[in-house]
DNA sequence: TTTCCAAAGTGACCTAAGTCACTGTCATTC
DNA sequence: GAATGACAGTGACTTAGGTCACTTTGGAAA
């Protein structure tokens, strides 16, 4: 087993563009914390504490309707800040969406005391910090545009392409009902769909796992 | 007719909170613009220059569908900014949504070339950005969750109690067309589904506009 | 090998909501 | 006052997609 990367591991191969000084500060302030598979890292109504970088691993951001439906939204990857961490923090209030690790995961935790003199002293933070709301603001968007333009075979389309672009692979191990779940639909239009799209030479069905050749 | 208010007195009363410094470098940059009802404010694809901050009338903020179809957001009043101009001015990246005047409407424009510079000296203009992102990413949470989670019935009854709220009237003058279009539905399913609550007695008809009563 | 269970396939059916093709009804202007 | 056009009401029909009630299948555990 190779050695842990260190907290200075991941902040200079990870945020490249930060300033030494900024740095130096996540490096001297930062606490690198474990999620395990599955476990949830924010959920609707918590109050969150610090602001989190992902530096390993893969987390699910997802909405959670009042009957304890999921709606995927998107994932956030190793470089990548919670956004709304950012804001809940900052601003005291609680999360409404839900965080959870589906890889094991680390985070880097940013304590909320240090978001406003970051902000104040370093440019490359302040503009990170704008840059993952407009990135996440995009997303949101884009969610909207595909369940309120799009019938259900575009959103599945762009749901697997998503996965195929965002897990690097063409073998998307996830089941027809976690896809459901996800596009908040149901087990068996997923599978029908699924096999139209397999019909039309866009993928191939196995069990437990989906070839994406596109 | 009275006088004008001029952008000082905007200032003071839309944005008391603010530190003594920055309004009066928002008083002094900031050039006041007008808009006549209808006009678009903002277009998908344009590039902002400037950030604005409504200081009178009322904004429409909607997404528009590969169709032409247009999908409602949410408005933006006096003592809002908009969040998008912040973050494509800041970035020099085009909006992907539309913003139009519903009213007559004053915005001050802040130059980008500003944003660095408020953004480190002052603090209440930093949470002022913060306060803004989360406001509208929170705003965007609830459509997903209203076009995700609920059927039409349910999320016609948001939009007009919505609209009573935004607008502060119960004689909401709107075509059951416009609606239909804000929620991306046909007309004859909101007319329907408003004869509906009209026999529940949530409201009244009429012949362009409804009275919202509950 | 058998057993068991999650995953997937499938037909029958139901329903919300979109579409079509009208009719009716105010309100303005000519 | 007739005509026009926007707004609204309504019935008939279509369709995507959700639901139900099964069956089938593959792989892991026993």
């Amino acid at each position: 087993m190779s050695t842990e990367p260190s907290i200075t591991n991941y902040v200079e191969s990870l945020f490249p563009t930060f300033e030494p000084g900024l740095k130096k500060v996540l490096i001297e302030s930062g606490d690198l914390k474990t999620f395990d598979a599955g476990e949830m890292i924010m959920q609707t109504g918590q109050n969150m504490r610090s602001t989190i970088l992902i530096v390993e691993g893969l987390v699910k951001l997802y909405r959670e309707g009042d009957d304890g439906n999921e709606f995927f939204m998107y994932y956030l990857q190793p470089g990548n800040a919670c956004a709304l961490s950012m804001i809940c923090a900052t601003r005291q209030e609680t999360s409404q969406v839900m965080a959870k690790a589906v890889e094991p995961t680390k985070g880097l935790m940013i304590p909320i005391s240090l978001m406003d003199t970051l902000m104040k002293e370093y440019k490359s933070w302040y503009y990170f910090v704008l840059e993952t709301y407009r990135n996440r603001f995009e997303e949101l968007l884009t969610v909207i545009d595909n369940i309120s333009f799009k019938s259900m075979d575009e959103r599945l389309e762009f749901y697997l392409a998503k996965q195929h672009r965002d897990l690097n692979t063409r073998k998307l191990q996830i089941t027809h009902s976690e896809i459901a779940n996800d596009l908040n639909s149901s087990r068996e239009v997923i599978s029908r769909l699924l096999k139209k799209m397999e019909q039309r030479g866009t993928l191939s069905l196995h069990r437990n796992y989906i070839s994406y050749l596109k």
